[in-house]
DNA sequence: AGACAGTTGTATCGAATCGATATATACTGG
DNA sequence: CCAGTATATATCGATTCGATACAACTGTCT
């Protein structure tokens, strides 16, 4: 999943692993630690997806290979198995505009089902553990139900995505 | 943190691995692998931190020991320094009713301190990025927002808490 | 009874990621 | 000019992940 967000950041441009770790820390999710960034970019390297540009000073900026835009298609491409992680959705997510807009719905709603089936699971988690003879923690209740909310969070802003881009492909066809 | 969750598990009675990976996965924000689990019962009974039971068949009930007992006290106890993970605090706040009232408060007030910087430092990035020059990706600027607002939801989550641990502490001093 | 499918349960492998640490250069305020 | 902070690359060991293998137990259909 590195690779795919390095390589989706590299495709507007050149960058050094400190910028990237920098970039991909502002989105929000993913405080990504050097002892994964840079032999992330060793390993990119050795692909031949990309190669080191001399940077300034001692910055080492790496730039695509045309190798590497066609990695980055077929990670973008592939459509996403159910077993996707919350992270790769987001890196996904991240890189979503490169996709043409029916598929970007797709991606979008695939996730918006997985997430409706977590919070089907964790309902009924959570009325077995309040009906439970035995009394369950406060703490871990409140764990729960607050997982529960967050996930139903997610699923509206999800809504609102796909409104939008329903919105731009209707104005903007 | 694995072998924290573990042992506060354990310390409700004697779990076999499956019924720990459940047990941990409930509570909404961890489905751990058993590529996890199963070293991590391994290292904890090098420890002599739980030690086997034999269990039903081929299940393997852990129990804890007292070794494993001081262990989980003096994790509980540890004060989480700044460097806390999300997941190191959501294990926390899972057995947080082993501490008195006081020091459940604190931890609680800590966390809301450091969301508190990441909701201030995440807002300056995303007012940064929306009067860059070049437009930010539609997509990236929709998971800054959603990052930011789960965070303050997160805020006001933790505030709750707290409350309730306040009401509790004085009808019930 | 026997066969077959699904669930339960333990285990292990290689790879990705983390967190800490080392080191060195550039910038900045006093 | 010096001290402190931000920038930048690198590496180490340990943890965690995701996939996979495999065995035993639990039905259930015939």
């Amino acid at each position: 999943m590195l690779d795919f967000a390095i390589l989706g950041l590299l495709m507007e441009g050149p960058r050094h692993g400190y910028e990237l770790k920098h970039a991909l820390g502002e989105l929000g999710f993913w405080k990504v630690s050097f002892g994964s960034l840079y032999p992330a970019l060793r390993r990119l390297e050795k692909r031949g997806a990309i190669e080191a540009t001399g940077g300034t000073g001692r910055r080492k900026a790496y730039r695509m290979t045309d190798v590497g835009r066609d990695t980055f298609d077929a990670l973008l491409s592939a459509d996403p198995d159910a077993s996707e992680t919350e992270r790769a959705f987001q890196v996904r997510l991240a890189f979503l505009a490169h996709l043409p807009t029916d598929r970007r719905v797709r991606v979008l709603e695939e996730r918006r089902t997985k997430l409706t089936e977590q919070v089907k699971t964790a309902r009924a988690t959570l009325v077995e553990a309040r009906t439970s003879k035995k009394a369950t923690d406060r703490y871990r209740l409140a764990l729960m139900e607050h997982a529960l909310r967050t996930t139903e969070a997610d699923i509206a802003w999800l809504d609102g995505l796909v409104a939008a881009e329903r919105r731009v492909a209707t104005t903007n066809p």
